[in-house]
DNA sequence: ACACTATTTGGCTATATTGCCAAATAGTAA
DNA sequence: TTACTATTTGGCAATATAGCCAAATAGTGT
């Protein structure tokens, strides 16, 4: 592989690996309708604050979501709502695999 | 987050971690168009062939490419080629992350 | 200045991933 | 059977990721 083609795939692969964690994942889904606060994320999430930020902070590298402040709060919305458009084949995928496996049982 | 949904978005971060590298990623977009084996890839790709093999094990394990035995060849094909749908998303996001940082810049 | 709220960062440990080598396996052909 | 080819697996060291706690930072309001 050419040196400017790995750089491309993983630069790719940067975006995608964003995503691949449940908890981000998570987040995006949250992200679908409204803009969010940290703490709200946080509450949703369950996990500590720390950990949610840090989340939040690969999926801003990513470019994947985007920040605003507004008073003590920080503001996170989806800056780039086609990364929903992953769910739709991840299901497909999800379901096609099950019924793979129950004609197997038979 | 309840158990249920921690359960759907884990499944779901699965699929997406088996997209999450550079060598997958190149993996999936060779296979786009024809179905290669595990030496063909390797080639192209330019690791060891238990790595590859190994990426190709991730990717199966994930519903996301399947396989065929042709006499001592295991030849590998995109089962779901709706991940390719990725790429589109992807780029979108690079592309519009390359912009603002030009506009930084200015 | 102060206290207060919201968020981020540093530090740490535990866990997971990656990639190479060497060895094992599976299947083919003689 | 043997030799051969293609692929997978085991093992290991290096690196990366995750998540908690505690501490630091940023901004608001008094």
């Amino acid at each position: 592989m050419t040196q400017q083609n790995m750089a491309r795939y993983e630069a790719r692969a940067k975006i995608i690996k964003a995503m691949a964690h449940p908890a981000r994942l998570y987040i995006v889904d949250l992200l679908r309708h409204t803009p969010l606060c940290v703490a709200a994320l946080t509450e949703k999430i369950g996990a500590d604050m720390s950990t949610v930020s840090k989340h939040l902070s690969v999926l801003k590298n990513a470019g994947i979501v985007s920040t605003k402040k507004e008073k003590t709060q920080v503001i996170y919305s989806l800056r780039m709502p086609c990364v929903l458009d992953f769910f739709g084949c991840v299901e497909k995928v999800i379901e096609s695999t099950a019924k793979e496996q129950l004609i197997q049982l038979r």
